[in-house]
Order: structure tokens, then sequence, then C-alpha cells
DNA sequence: TTGACGACCATTGTCACCCATGATAGCCCA
DNA sequence: TGGGCTATCATGGGTGACAATGGTCGTCAA
């Protein structure tokens, strides 16, 4: 598997570490990337974290605007500035920094979640409630998108 | 990680001497660039320093404009004829020069932030300010961005 | 002489690295 | 199929190395 899927809820230790999930580590392994590459996510109290994927997803953002245009110094200032490549030590734990900690109201546990090409972490209360938030706007938007699908192509045709 | 992320706050001493973070100091040894090359920056109250990327920018930038004129002239002087290549001591610290830390305000502290192929220096406060107004900047884009690509692609339709 | 600066040396706290343990799940074999 | 064995994972703790910081001394120049 080259893709995070999956969640998974793992405990701080009294030093602040915290285990990566296996199955993350190796997605990361294969994605060559030495540790973690963690930032917090723009519009939501969690954080996005990743490798190589992630890191040049946002490479590709940033230098899609010109050199000193003002855009591209504001992403360049949110996204590597408050970033932070977190060291995995020889059992897969990582550190998460008091920024980014508080950021998703991180203490004592944390939900790993994968996203593909990334995954996020969060404050496991504050996950369930965002997961039940997605399901059911993913529910209604469903019902939507098979309203409108049926109103295309009535009698059932396959897509 | 041969790009410049996160952000540090340091502390200059007495002498003022300022460490330049570990993590940057292997960026620019990779870079291979003996020192660091420090220049005020054009529109901020900050200082633009990297090694031999930023120096690669900035020629890119002034050899942009055709010789002789106005423009390449005017970048020419404000660039390469405001900037300093300061030493790094033995134990990774530089000292900034009067002009620099009057142009950035900066007196007993500085953070040091990460921007990819360079980083800049800042006064602490002023940086909390630059950032916080930076980010509100890149969650409104966004948001702009996302309605953008919904109306777009109207159906969640595949890209 | 004094001040600026560079080369060393010293101190402190944090963190990366190492070793240890309990729990779990997969596997092999009877 | 059941039972035990083992590899792996999550977690806990100790220690040495290094980063940040502070200070001293000598040299060179104004």
């Amino acid at each position: 598997m080259d893709q995070f899927v999956s969640h998974y809820v793992l405990r701080l230790d009294a030093k602040g570490r915290i285990s990566v999930p296996a199955a993350f580590r190796t997605v990361l392994a294969r994605d060559g990337f030495e540790g973690v590459y963690c930032h917090p996510a723009l519009d939501r109290p969690a954080l996005d974290a990743g490798g190589n994927a992630l890191l040049a997803e946002i490479r590709a953002l940033i230098t899609g605007y010109p050199p000193y245009s003002e855009q591209r110094e504001q992403f360049a200032l949110s996204l590597y500035g408050t970033s932070e490549t977190l060291k995995i030590d020889s059992e897969g734990r990582v550190v998460l920094t008091e920024t980014l900690k508080a950021h998703a109201g991180i203490t004592d546990a944390a939900t790993f979640v994968g996203l593909g090409h990334k995954f996020r972490i969060w404050e496991p209360s504050r996950f369930r409630a965002e997961l039940a938030e997605a399901t059911e706007k993913v529910r209604a938007f469903k019902q939507e998108l098979g309203a409108r699908m049926a109103a295309a192509k009535p009698l059932g045709a396959r897509e």
C-alpha cells in the first residue's frame, strides 16, 4: 500500500512522544521521506502530515506563483513557515511541538487519519465530531447526487 | 531536507551574536554556501537570507531586465548594494550588522522563518503579526478557490 | 589604549538514541 | 481446530550527544 488509509488513535507518553501508526510508517518509508513533514491545517484545528508527496504538493502550489509575488510569499510563510520536519525515533515515534499541539488541541492522545497522499492528526474527540459532520454532509450530498443522476439517466443506466 | 522550513526564535547575546538554527545550517551546508547571504527585504521590515539558491534567484531577477535599464540598476543597487555575507563562527552564530538590525527592528531576539529556498529574519513580535495576517489571507484565498472550483465542476465531477 | 572581532572554552537543557516490557495478532504445528 | 510460539507494535524509561548560549583571551586596527 502506498497510500495513507484508515485511522488510529494513539497516546502520548510522559515525554510527549507518540507512535506513528505502523501502516503509515511503511507508506512514509516507501515514499522515501526521512521523518514526518507536518504543518497546521489551514482551516481546521488539525495537523496535515506526510512525506515527499505532501511536500511536492506544497512546492507545486507555491512555485505556481511568480517569485516575489504577494501570494507566493503568503503561501510560503503560512505553509513552510509553520511546518516542522519531525524526526522518527527507532521505535517509530515523533514529538509534536507545542505549537502543533496547541493548534490541534492535542494533549494526551491523537487520532491519525489517512487521506491518501497525506494524513491528518486530530484531537480524538474533535475528530469524532468532524467525522460525524462529514458523514452527515456526504449522506445528504449522496441523496442529491442520486436524484440528479436519476434525472439525467433514468432507467438505472450504468455509467 | 534541502529546504528551509519551520521557524525558530533565537536570542542575541551581549556581543550581538545569534545562532543560526541548526536545521538551517545543514541546508546551507548542503547548498554549498559558506556563510549566510543576507539583505533587507524589499518591502518588509525583515531580512532575506540564504545561500546559493537565494543568490541565483536574485541574479535571475536582475538579469531579467536589459543591461543599463533603469529597473536593472535600481534592483542591483537595492539588492546587491545592501547585501552582506555574514560569517558563521564555529558554534554556528552570525553577527548582524547595525544596518540590518535597524531595518528589521531587531534588538535582543529574532525569528528565523523558512520559506523554502530562502529564509527570513524578523523581530519576533513583528513576525507574529505578519504570520497572522498571511494566514488570514491564505485562508480567505483558499475558500475563494474552493468556491470557484465547485462552481466550475459541480456534481463532484472527477478531475 | 580602546574597541571590534575572531578563535576557543564552558555550561545547561533538551532530545535523539538505546534498551526494556506488555500486549496483540498472526502463524505453525500437532 | 485448538494451543502455543513468535514477530511486531505500542509504550516506558535512561543516557549521551549536541544545540543554544555565555564567557575569556588574543589580535588587529583606528
